[in-house]
DNA sequence: AAAAATTTTTTAGGCAATAAAAAATTTTTC
DNA sequence: GAAAAATTTTTTATTGCCTAAAAAATTTTT
């Protein structure tokens, strides 16, 4: 059953984000059309439609595939670096933004998340949501590390805080990619107060 | 100089507003057309577009006079309630929760969500965004009475703090509106849960 | 009252998205 | 291995958002 037909789909997946990706890189996304997308990948404009839903749906499962290479990175270079849960937020972020920016510009950045959250229920919501899991979870094993080192309490979950500090993160990182004269460095002073404010907020005698 | 012209133009504002409310509670914004609110409010399609740049602004333009509405309920219910920084916190949410559901369904705010960080930088999008900044003051308000009580060490910044819990609290709002099935009360927990870790996890002799 | 400035409407067109019918192609059946 | 059946893509048509530019209407200024 099925050998061929399953195998022409998945090439033609293949092409259209192949297709895709050299021309949202030339021209951006709004300036790219569905039909030119579809031209270049040897398909119908409908069938780009069929495949991935919307032009927002080609973007995230673009946006999908270089958060795979996110995650690699993540898990290369932020294990054993820090000695405090803040300086591991911050390295966290920094490589999220780094990425981020390496691969596009804060306008598609910024329809990127905005589609994330329109198609929060669609397939390719859905598998942006999980990679973002994933993240939060190489975040959650280095809490882990630290915990069993004393930087951490041990009275804590490392998986809810490894969560919390990961939304904590992410409104960040919103509020970095909406303004484009944000740069990195203010990006991480403001995140910088945001873990100190909230990890010396209770006072000794109230935890 | 100009007296006629500003005030038929606030009518013509206020009138597509009034349209847009109507058609969008009756039928939702998706099956509403730009078309019809421009018909019911006696202007032409053109010109909504003119005053208000997207049908997403429209919809950003009538729940940002929602949010006036809101921020006047959080000034009015949250002062005063709450002894520790966690319970302020989770009232602040379930107000900010249970005002977004009585006014739009999910679907609805998923799509407000994304057309606030989407058009970031349009005019719509900053008064959203401006409001969105009150809420947090007022926030910020009330972490200063429990400062002054000793519920919350007056070594950190007030400010900083509000902000970031607001930030941690919108994620779980994002959170709460992507998810139908999502109860009030699974929210609440899963934001105690952030709440608790992020507040306990630094072992006393390391803060 | 005429001229100038401003604003809205009309007109036209590009593109995303969806639906349904038609055409093509693969798989199954005999 | 050819015909029938099932699946998928393409074609065709339509709706609606959005933009731009010209034309028309209206307010303001002179």
């Amino acid at each position: 059953m099925s050998g061929l037909r399953e195998k022409q789909k998945a090439d033609r997946r293949r092409r259209i984000l192949e297709a895709a990706r050299k021309l949202f890189a030339k021209a951006g996304p709004d300036a790219t059309t569905i039909e030119a997308i579809a031209d270049a990948a040897g398909v119908s404009g409908v069938t780009v439609h069929n495949y991935y839903g919307t032009k927002s749906g080609v973007l995230l499962a673009l946006v999908a595939e270089s958060d795979r290479e996110l995650l690699e990175k993540m898990a290369r270079e932020l294990p054993g670096q820090s000695d405090d849960v803040i300086d591991l937020a911050r390295r966290f972020a920094a490589i999220i933004r780094d990425h981020a920016i390496t691969f596009l510009d804060k306008e598609i950045w910024r329809q990127v998340f905005a589609a994330s959250i329109a198609e929060a229920n669609s397939r390719f919501g859905k598998s942006y949501h999980s990679l973002d899991h994933q993240l939060a979870l190489v975040l959650v094993r280095e809490i882990e590390v630290l915990q069993a080192r004393g930087a951490v309490s041990p009275d804590v979950s490392a998986y809810d805080l490894g969560k919390a500090i990961f939304s904590l993160q992410n409104m960040r990182f919103v509020n970095f990619i909406s303004f484009d004269e944000m740069t990195d460095v203010e990006s991480d002073a403001a995140f910088l107060r945001d873990l100190r404010s909230i990890f010396g907020a209770l006072p000794p005698d109230r935890r």
